[in-house]
DNA sequence: TATTGTTATACTCTATAACTATA
DNA sequence: TATAGTTATAGAGTATAACAATA
C-alpha cells in the first residue's frame, strides 16, 4: 500500500493540483461575475472557433448528450449561442455563437488575462518561456 | 478592446489553463470512481491534517457555510467523516475524519498519483525540478 | 437497426434567507 | 447584537432511460 514515491515526482504534483485549483477558481470567478458557470465559460471558448455538433461539443466538454441539450437551451434563452441544422445529416444540429455570444467570450478572454497576469508576473520573462515550454511537454 | 498581450504571457496562460482542465478533469475521474464530487475529495484531501470549524472548512473550500454543512451530513451519512463539539466556543462545530475516511483519502491520493504519473513522466528527471521550482514561484 | 438529439426524471451541489443557540 | 451552524427553498448542472426523427 501506499508506495513510496519519488520526492520530485511528489513535489510537482502537488504543485500542479494546486496551480489547477488556482487557476479553476479564477476562471469560475471570471464566470460568476457573468452569472455563467464554469462549463458554460468553457463552452463560448470552445466555440470561438468551432461549430461542432451537439455530440461533438459533449465530447470536447467530456459531458452527456443529453446534459450538453440542457446548456445549449439554456445558453440559446440568454442569446450567446443558436442551433441550426448540420447540411449534411438531419438529425445532426449545430452550435454557434451569435454576435453577443462572441463579444462575450472575447471579454471573457479580457478578464482571465487581467486576473492571471499578476500570477504570471511572478516570473521573469526567461522563466515565462521556460515554464510555458514545459507545459507543452507536459500536454504533448 | 482586446489589448495586445505578449506572445510569451499568452502561451503560459493557455498552457496553465489547459493543464488545470486536464488535472482538474483526471481528479473528477477519480472521485467518480468512488461515487464523490471533486468538492468531496477537496474535502478530505483538506482533513487529512487538520479539524477545521464548519466556517473554516468553508473559507478553505470558497463555499457558504451552508453549502458545507450539507456537504459535511452527506460524508458523515456515508461514514467518511464526524462533526463534534469545539471545546473552546459552543456553537462551533469541528470536522474530522473517521477511520475509514482516513484510509479512503490515502487511497485517492494514490490513486491521483497512478492517473499524473504518465503526464509528468513525459518529463526527464530535469525537467520535473525545474517545473517544481517555477510551480511554486507561481504559488507564493 | 443504429445514431442524433430531446425530453422526463431524479439527485447533487450551491446560494439566499430565515431560524436557533450560543456569545 | 453578532456569530456559528442548520434548515427550507430554489435553481443550475449532471446522468440515465425512454423517445422521435433520420440514417
Amino acid at each position: 500500500m501506499t508506495p513510496d514515491r519519488d520526492p520530485v515526482f511528489v513535489d510537482v504534483m502537488d504543485g500542479l493540483v494546486q496551480t489547477s485549483f488556482t487557476v479553476i477558481a479564477l476562471l469560475s470567478r471570471v464566470a460568476a461575475e457573468q452569472d455563467l458557470s464554469l462549463t458554460q465559460l468553457r463552452t463560448l471558448a470552445i466555440l470561438r472557433d468551432r461549430e461542432p455538433k451537439i455530440s461533438e461539443l459533449a465530447a470536447f466538454l467530456g459531458l452527456e448528450r443529453s446534459s450538453v441539450s440542457g446548456l445549449v437551451d439554456r445558453a440559446v434563452k440568454r442569446g450567446l449561442v443558436r442551433r441550426h441544422a448540420s447540411g449534411d445529416d438531419g438529425r445532426a444540429v449545430r452550435v454557434s455563437l451569435t454576435p453577443h455570444g462572441h463579444r462575450l467570450a472575447a471579454s471573457l478572454t479580457d478578464q482571465v488575462a487581467d486576473l492571471v497576469a499578476p500570477m504570471i508576473g511572478k516570473l521573469g520573462t526567461g522563466d515565462q518561456r521556460r515554464l510555458g515550454a514545459l507545459l507543452v511537454k507536459l500536454l504533448a
